[in-house]
DNA sequence: ATGAAAGCGCTAACAC
DNA sequence: GTGTTAGCGCTTTCAT
């Protein structure tokens, strides 16, 4: 059952080798005659074709590899699980590789000695820069996800996360508040991310008229929700008022809405909260999160177009996509009051 | 750079393929001016040895498919997370692959018409009968995770799900909590999984004098969050009371949360409720989760030490591991309320 | 439409 | 210690 081989079907059916693997591969000219006595064969050998030495014949492995940080995130989990299922319809399979978001895990990643094991790499960068990414200069075709500044070499696909940020910002601006922080950025070495929210929230702060104060923003020492939890807590502790807060991510809005609760301020009545990635979980917190949602098939489905196209063989300089997000509007800032 | 052949490297330093080969993997026994020879071929012609090569050579692959509903499920993203890290530190890689939870999705799985992409497998069925599992007799090493009723030839590991049912549900008889009620499993087609902890939760009952009430059990139309919203929900609102609730999982006591929060009813004062796998999100829910936390490391560890050994030709009968879990007390369920 | 033979890049016996 | 020679299982020209 287990080694059996092209050969041995091809023995049993009294035919070529390569009449055999026409048949597995569907190849079209065969006659039908053929095609029923090699089935016959496959079926009473219980034959399955080694995909290693398929793939050393053919130089693809079908195998493509995604990298980021941590799969016990929860934006990361649920982009494994859409990317898989994007790939799987495109005839790919996926290998998980962690790089912890250090700098050493992801220098390890597209510094592999290995080559061949995968086709191409989804690679969303926690800390790397965008020159050392550009030295890196592999010949594996690499995507890169996320807003890492990206080296105008490599293909590139986000969302606009000033726009979103703004949007998102502006909302809270529609229900009125006015003393709006921005809570869960890195409290050193503030991401891409982190940044490009930042400036988003700060647009649009000073289009209404307001001016940003610096007082409102929140790090937090750890990028997690129990960081936040910390953090917010804090600034409440140490007298920060806000009517709102603008959150980097869900995990972090989780954490404030923690921070908030336990110092029975409420939600969304005292401060309204806002998250970013629109996670499963934030539809079902209490109050539920309004939350930035990236449209993740969207982003899958082109992250594997254009690494396809650079896997066969297309060789210009990156391509920087947008897709689309949107403002998913729940009970943690429900937006103007309708008027009754 | 990137169709650098051993040949190549053998030629340019002028030795034999075997050579370079041997230098490559570091084999002991090669002269010091030959390996410094050699390794400066490589780096001059940037060579990285070809996984399928060797993988068609040795017959091995260096993956294992990790198999399971769907890694959107917090509990599975962690714990694909530790078995990649477990599995890194073996010199494996892992392949994700979902099955949707769908009988359709486990059948492709374990019939995939492929082989030799991966060395072995972990699976965690949802829906495969234990009979269905057996029957499938494949070539491929496979180890069994979680409670699934298991065929006496495969390996399995799982916590022990009874037990500690019954811990947590002791837990909260210790504080005084008489009608407790079992939330979130399946409405109907019950899974081993709940069969288990529901034996566990009536045994502790049982031991305490309490006859269960079969009202108490609130079953869930979909096994998620929002699911157990709905049924937690609704159980209430038809008037159901009840002054404690174990939850299948930690997704449903968030939902369990959700609705008992949503009714003003407070947790633990009024309702204590209780988790099970100890998410990370568990301990900054508000408030935070009392969990049955299985020892993941463990069951990582063990899962992989049983199917190395089966893929490096152990033939005996199915071993059934069980790993350790302990309860972790938090506020929703605080436990007897110390003496001041 | 089918067959024969030459690799894909590497490792593993077995000689030297 | 190092080289030679076969394969690993499959695909793919090139004939027929």
């Amino acid at each position: 059952m287990g080694g059996v081989r092209l050969q041995d079907v091809a023995e049993l059916a009294g035919v070529s080798m390569k009449t055999v693997s026409n048949v597995v591969r569907d190849y079209p000219h065969v006659s039908p005659r053929m095609r029923e006595k090699v089935q016959r064969a496959i079926d009473t050998l219980g034959y399955k074709p080694n995909m290693m030495g398929r793939r050393l014949a053919t130089g693809k492995t079908g195998l493509i590899a995604l990298a980021f940080a941590d799969v016990g995130i929860p934006y990361f989990a649920e982009l494994a699980r859409v990317v898989s299922r994007a790939a799987e319809t495109l005839g790919y399979r996926v290998l998980l590789e962690e790089t912890d978001a250090t700098l050493e895990g992801e220098r390890a990643l597209v510094a592999t000695s290995e080559a061949g094991l995968v086709d191409g790499m989804l690679f969303q960068p926690s800390v790397m820069g965008s020159t050392e990414i550009a030295r890196h200069r592999s010949d594996l075709p690499l995507v890169l996800l996320g807003e890492t500044a990206a080296p105008l070499t490599m293909d590139r696909v986000m969302i606009d996360n000033v726009a979103a940020a703004d949007e998102i910002t502006s909302h809270l601006l529609a229900s009125g508040r006015r003393r709006i922080g921005f809570a869960g950025h890195e409290l050193n070495g503030l991401s891409e991310t982190s940044r490009q929210r930042i400036a988003g929230y700060q647009q649009a702060l000073e289009r209404a008229g307001i001016a940003p104060d610096p007082t409102l923003l929140i790090p937090s020492a750890a990028i997690s929700a129990a960081g936040a939890v910390e953090a917010v807590g804090g600034a409440i502790d140490a007298g920060l008022g806000f009517d709102a807060l603008v959150c980097r991510d869900d995990l972090a809005a989780i954490g404030a809405l923690r921070a908030l609760q336990e110092r029975g301020i409420g939600v969304p009545t005292d401060v309204e909260v806002t998250g970013w990635d629109d996670i499963r979980l934030s539809a079902v917190t209490f109050p539920s999160l309004t939350t930035v949602s990236p449209d993740l098939d969207a982003l899958a489905a082109t992250a594997l177009r254009l690494l396809i196209e650079r896997m066969t063989g297309f060789d210009g300089t990156g391509r920087h996509e947008i897709v689309a997000h949107r403002i998913v509007v729940r009970e943690s800032a429900p937006g103007p009051v309708a008027v009754h």
